[in-house]
DNA sequence: TAGATTGTTAATCGATTAACAATC
DNA sequence: TAGATTGTTAATCGATTAACAATC
């Protein structure tokens, strides 16, 4: 593995970071800039930017544009990743119809369901497809990334099915652990386990009174 | 600190695990059951469950309600947390609307906007508030967490007014760094952030070969 | 009892931080 | 030039894993 898993984590809270600082006119940034704005030591900013193929330079910091575009590089780069939604609830509608992704690389590309009652309705610009017609839609417009929105007990099956059609990773969202061959990697982004997580350091930081 | 932050992370991983083995009728688990299942080591799972007010009897393992009943209490215990949901788009009300929540032990109580245009209108059973209501009712109802579901550039304006308004922690899921004092714990649940993770992890995954 | 599994200590591994020579 | 900031090495810190006595 060439980059550590850490240094993954924070790499899209650097690339956040430097939008906002060109947003405000910021044209160069050093380590220790970033490092008070993010709570984190300016070594650790060093250490992490030093996997970028990119340098900043003595005595002034980081470019602010090209440690931007170093970033987005190693994010993904340019080229829009295709990605696809299971399930058409109310979440998986919800980030289906959300605007933010494209503006991250992100494309999605379409959104199915088993439900038949729900296949055919529109959401948004797309309209909801069957899970049969999963595997030739990935294959046809090679998407990368599939999200699962589904209950929980429907999880594993999706990700098996996704894997199955030719996806490379899974985003998942229901609260479910997922099998998944090593080769496949998987972030949850669970919403639920945020907030029991939340509410767990909310109680420590309130015994330490 | 009391518990280690990857510690905490895991916890609510072993609950579901937990949930889903009781659903299929187990009643004693090993921590090397516990293990495989999850991809960790069994030393990491005995040693992340020695944090819990509960321990595991030697040849059996862990009993699996108690187990259950010891991971829900360090996450929040059995009292509802009180939520708010800032932002009545298409993602706070996706969030408003789910039904997960309040089985996990969270209870969204209200949701706000600043948009005029949508105080006023219902969501789920709710109905969407003004931010110059926060206030009251976050004492009122004894609002814990907040969940910022707003655009990126309005949410450290709500963070602010969140903490002012007096919870004590906060969910954010806009694609903004956010500054808080160091007794207000935030999470960041940010969708994505997490797809660019999990594409970074794909290209390197595809460099292995 | 013998075997399996815990809780815990010690060893290892990896991540973070400190320090500093190189350099613009 | 003098001062500031990088990139990188070494030191520290913390998390994970291995090992094993205790034990049911």
């Amino acid at each position: 593995m060439q980059i550590p898993k850490p240094v993954i984590r924070r790499l899209p809270v650097y690339l956040i970071r430097v939008q906002e600082m060109i947003q405000e006119g910021v044209e160069w940034i050093s380590s220790h800039d970033m490092a008070e704005a993010l709570g984190f030591t300016s070594s650790t900013v060093r250490q992490d930017l030093s996997y970028l193929s990119f340098s900043g330079i003595s005595k002034r910091g980081y470019e602010a544009a090209k440690l931007e575009a170093a970033l987005t590089d190693v994010l993904g780069g340019d080229e829009a990743t295709h990605v696809i939604i299971i399930g058409a609830g109310n979440l998986g509608c919800a980030i289906a119809m959300n605007k933010e992704f494209s503006a991250r690389g992100f494309e999605i590309r379409g959104i199915f369901d088993a439900d038949d009652g729900l296949q055919g309705t529109t959401v948004g610009t797309m309209c909801v497809q069957g899970m049969h017609e999963l595997r030739p839609f990935v294959k046809r417009q090679c998407i990368e990334i599939g999200i699962i929105a589904v209950p929980a007990q429907a999880a594993q099956e999706v990700a098996d099915k996704l894997i199955k059609a030719g996806v490379q990773g899974l985003l998942n969202l229901a609260c479910a652990h997922l099998v998944t061959p090593p080769d496949i990697p998987v972030v949850h982004a669970r919403l639920s386990t945020s907030l029991q997580e939340l509410k767990c350091e909310i109680q420590i930081a309130n015994k330490l009174d």
